[in-house]
DNA sequence: GTGTTGACTCTCC
DNA sequence: GGGAGAGCCAACA
């Protein structure tokens, strides 16, 4: 398996209303300095739709809590938009949205 | 095989 | 406490 496919595997393992960051996720993948990769492997969603539907990438942000996709198929809004129709609030800050990480972020175990 | 590229994070100052 | 800079690591060209 290689580092994509655990990408995956992690993040399809975040339940409804939680959320990850992009270091967290990569820790359970066994690099915790990988957080960029996490980033990339996602962006590589984009050219498998099919992956798109399977796993919820919209569940990973950065550590801040910020929605952080800088692609066109699937924009920081429609990210917004998944994560409050599984129950996560977002606030305004300065143009950008920000979602409570402390309560919404996914502890595994 | 080497250099570049990121949807990041940590460490200083 | 906040911003800038450096580090990180896997996939591509």
């Amino acid at each position: 398996m290689n580092f994509f496919e655990q990408v995956y595997q992690t993040v399809k393992r975040i339940p409804r209303g939680k959320v990850a960051s992009y270091g967290l996720v990569a820790a359970l993948c066994g690099s915790p300095r990988a957080a960029r990769q996490v980033g990339w492997a996602l962006h590589q969603l984009d050219q498998s739709p099919q992956l798109m539907k399977t796993i919820p990438w919209h569940r990973v942000v950065n550590s801040k809590g910020y929605i952080s996709t800088t692609c066109h198929t699937h924009t920081a809004d429609m990210q917004k938009r998944m994560l409050e129709k599984e129950g996560i609030d977002f606030k305004k800050n300065s143009e950008l949205w920000q979602l409570d990480l402390k309560k919404c972020i996914w502890k595994s175990h």
